[in-house]
DNA sequence: TTGTACGCGTTATCAA
DNA sequence: TTGATAACGCGTACAA
């Protein structure tokens, strides 16, 4: 296990190259001033020998680590995927690091993630998990560890925050939808500990339903394809017709491919939509109305907001963005 | 930037505690023996003062950082993402943590993100990166940290890995295929820099093709859905038909879809599959013909093999995974 | 059972 | 321009 032994160190390459190590140093770091003469000797042995500086070694002396922390309920969606793609691509440019820290949606492994976190040493971190709450993030960020949460609203002087804004456009897409169209009874598919922003979909379902008098139901749901595929084959064998909301693509597809399978019409018969679209949303058939929050353009306001964050610089602590409803052929236009 | 400033240490709370340094060491480690009384205090202060270890100097003390780099081209591949979260499973039982490290499929940023592995630390690496050469490979292992190299036949003292075989269900397809059906000629849809695992499969098809004396065709590719999607109906408008063979599932439902739009019949008309399948494969519709491997399982086994290598402890360096064939719709059947 | 002192591989502050 | 030397936060023989 020792797997960091026979490790070249700077003492090493100073011994080699007959010089000290504050000098290979200063070679490495291009800070202070080297006789030309000197550096291309100290350039030429680490080359020879292989030398790598230890980050671990300069992390410690340097209180940096250029370490980003990554929390994610899973790498397994597409949506997380996108995200954290958007998150790659700022960190490579900026030469960050990410350390990936996933929860499976359960809040013990996210406090558990958060702990490791502090641990680690990154110097900063994106948090995109649902179960945590504000005095959670909080708890952590009094670490003095700079924390992006994405899809909650958190404050606080090391925090800044993503917020997503699907109840407008869920709200909006109720009542429209009674007001206009109104070929079904709208069904919420719940789906259990699947995290704050499905939940905070299905309260905001179920109150504009209140709120305008409409009958509704929620339904409970697994969250994979096949089982929600073999569940709606048997729903549509006594209930042949429905307005579903579904919380993700493969979901929405799986609603629909069982009623094409059983020979219902969509979106005639039975209507889906999904609440987190992907691209996926606009490559099955029928293609998916949906919910759309760009994934990559947050990961990447994520990265460049901590980046600023870190550097004392962040000034709009809050940076929103707004789901957008993109009207596909699984229901019915007006 | 000053993130790891006024952390608490281990000095702080020793003091704080009234003891030596040493015994809280030894509280958080549970090695050695401490009175209970002392453990419950330095415990306690702990608790209080919400100390948390460095990581850092832990892992610069002890020569292990219980962290593992993953190198992959990008994260937003369904495929990748599966492997992505194998190897999050098994790394969360074992208590390791994973630092991502992203290539974009370019050669140079492979050699790149393999130097940050070494100096980053890691107690072994995992590395699914097509563009790297085997020696490219052993310079890393020289550095004495086990890596386990997916999809590419890599050995020496300190690596293992993980082949896919494409090559034998390729052949015995395109075989099968000419003798049964022979409906269409076959064509492989070339996509640029995308890797050797395509590059191979191309080979593969070409040099069947070759030896049974038919007719084929290679044509490029975008590896994008949309652009895909426009290129083939601009396609079939010249040649209404065709048998293809797509790197991923996106790019296989692109031509599917670009063909019942421009009003053909799949597979009659134009048949598809994908060399890289997903679980979209059986969500599209048609539902589309495609080789898989189950890369969740090739993650998890990963995981594994790099365990035990870290242990001196991997007996067969080599764990192949066959690519399966999964006949659907989107090909004709005998 | 507890404490002292050294080492891990760097950076950075001084002198020289 | 260079070279000692003290941090950085922790683990661990060894001594007490």
């Amino acid at each position: 296990m020792n797997n960091l032994k026979d490790r070249v160190t700077i003492y090493q390459v100073a011994q080699a190259a007959g010089v000290s190590l504050a000098t290979v140093s200063r070679v490495i770091n291009k800070k202070g001033n080297v006789t030309e003469e000197t550096r291309e000797r100290v350039e030429s042995t680490i080359a020879r020998l292989g030398y790598k500086p230890s980050g671990l070694a300069q992390a410690l002396a340097t209180n940096k680590t250029t370490n980003i922390g990554v929390v994610i309920p899973s790498a397994n969606y597409v949506y997380i995927s996108n995200m954290l793609n958007g998150i790659t691509d700022v960190a490579k440019e900026k030469g960050l690091t990410l350390t990936l820290f996933t929860t499976s949606h359960s809040r013990e492994e996210a406090l558990n993630a958060m702990e490791r976190v502090i641990s680690s040493h990154v110097d900063g971190a994106i948090v995109f998990d649902d179960e945590l709450d504000a005095e959670d993030v909080d708890k952590i960020a009094s670490y003095n560890v700079p924390i992006i949460v994405v899809n909650n609203r958190v404050t606080g002087d090391r925090v800044g925050c993503i917020p997503f804004s699907y109840t407008e456009a869920l709200t909006e897409l109720i009542k429209g939808y009674h007001k206009n169209i109104a070929a079904h009874q709208m069904t919420f598919l719940h789906v259990h500990n699947c995290g704050r922003l499905l939940a905070k979909c299905e309260k905001t379902f179920i109150k504009t339903h209140e709120e305008i008098g409409k009958a509704y139901s929620v339904i409970n749901c697994d969250d994979s394809y096949t089982r929600t595929y073999n569940d709606f084959r048997e729903y549509f064998k006594k209930k042949p017709e429905g307005f579903f909301i579904a919380y993700r693509d493969s979901i929405a597809a799986a609603v629909e491919n069982a009623a094409i399978d059983s020979g219902l019409r969509v979106p005639e018969d039975v209507e889906v939509m999904s609440l987190v679209g992907t691209k996926y949303a606009a490559i099955v058939r029928p293609t998916l109305t949906s919910m759309h929050v760009d994934m990559l353009e947050v990961g990447k306001r994520a990265m460049y907001m901590l980046i600023e964050l870190m550097n004392y610089e962040l000034v709009d602590k809050v940076s929103h963005f707004d789901a957008e409803l993109v009207t596909r052929n699984s229901t019915l236009h007006k």
